[in-house]
DNA sequence: ACCTGAACACCGTTCAAGT
DNA sequence: ACCTGAACACCGTTCAAGT
């Protein structure tokens, strides 16, 4: 009994965590059960460690945060760095268009980055990295500073390729009345959202996964894209 | 000594709680200290009242953040309601930029509210009475159900006042280096959003009070209602 | 009908200690 | 250098019980 050493428990993975390691792990985590379970105590299990081990890679689970933004930002520039965009001079609104939307299908792979991107973005700099090459594109296309300020706080988290819908359900929300009497109740207070409702083929078809409709996006993006075009031109 | 009652803690309310009372004392919570400190304790101990007490009014944490959203969007419905509409039949830019800029200066006074809105708008009556009236107002200015559908994806919280800008800075984050410094590190790593920032007076004058911009959000606002006004007149 | 006390499960985190 | 165990402060919440 005292001679006897515990087996290893793992004959696996014996090399020492990085903080690489770490968030990755966290990012992974965060894909398969959703970024509620993404907790120091969980993502230690995943890493076969105990929780406190990852303070000494990370300082605080902010930083975690932070982190995961810079991998999941980090993937999208790797993404969009290869789109083509040498004629950007004369076409920069198909070149933005098309790198945008290659965020976005990075973005579908993880979709619970777009909230913790939200409020933690600020100094991250995977995301100033984004922008910064996305200013230099619509520098090289001839808007001029003050127009390219403007278009960043106009396109927003959509530059990034995403919008914060409203009304997206609940992502394990349950399916509690029948679709049809719900209507009936709608139609008497909310006539107008009724009215669209009724008139759209907007469920089921081209709907993504998460709380985000891509023929929206794409019509909301173009919209700004559009009226950047026609400011730059009366500029 | 067993005869002796305890004299009564506060002379003052001796009304019951009513779910109305906890919810309005919720919004002045996080008004006061942010939402960080609305928590079932501290609510409960600004109400005179035990923590347990507030889940006789209040299912639990998720009803009385979907409760606060209500209060403050209703509040936005009763400004938004004094404005004049008469003209909305052949001016509703206008009408809708007013109302949208009204929603936003209640905002102002719940800074912690966009975000709150963001996470549970999803089934909250307020927010739809605020996007019926909405849609009814576009409708009324000749848009088709297709485009007004379009218009409330394509605005999205913008219509209700807000938008989360990604580089807003913490609430309450420590100004930590030299700015000067700061800039000369950036303008090698990112030229463009160098640029931007040098040419910018973006800093201090026009910026309001939270993640912000009063200017750049009527320049996003304003885009995308010429650029619905212009799809209007093309379809 | 309205409120409470004690307890539970689960967080992030500190600290001193182990190898 | 890298990891751990025990403990702390703070969450939301359940439950049986009080008036």
């Amino acid at each position: 009994m005292a001679m006897a050493k515990h087996a290893e428990p793992r004959t696996e993975s014996r090399v020492p965590l990085t903080k690489e390691r770490v968030l990755h792990g966290a990012v992974r985590l965060a894909d398969q059960r959703g970024i509620g379970a993404l907790t120091m105590r969980n993502l230690a299990q995943e890493l076969g460690v105990e929780a406190m081990s990852l303070y000494y890679h990370v300082a605080n689970k902010e930083e975690l945060m932070a982190g995961t933004v810079d991998v999941v930002v980090d993937e999208i520039n790797l993404v969009v760095s290869e789109v083509d965009t040498s004629s950007v001079g004369t076409d920069w609104k198909r070149v933005v268009r098309q790198r945008i939307l290659a965020a976005r299908d990075v973005l579908l792979g993880h979709p619970w980055a777009p909230d913790v991107i939200e409020s933690h973005a600020a100094m991250s700099p995977s995301v100033l990295r984004y922008f910064n090459a996305l200013s230099g594109l619509l520098r090289q296309g001839g808007l001029s500073v003050d127009l390219v300020h403007h278009a960043l706080h106009a396109l927003g988290s959509r530059a990034l390729g995403f919008t914060h819908e409203l009304f997206a359900p609940e992502p394990d929300a349950e399916e509690e009345a029948d679709p049809g009497v719900m209507m009936e109740q709608m139609a008497d207070e909310y006539p107008y959202l009724t009215e669209i409702v009724a008139h759209a083929s907007h469920n089921g078809e081209r709907t993504l996964g998460w709380c985000d409709d891509q023929e929206e996006f794409e019509f909301g993006l173009d919209l700004l894209l559009d009226g950047l075009e026609r400011r730059n031109a009366t500029m």
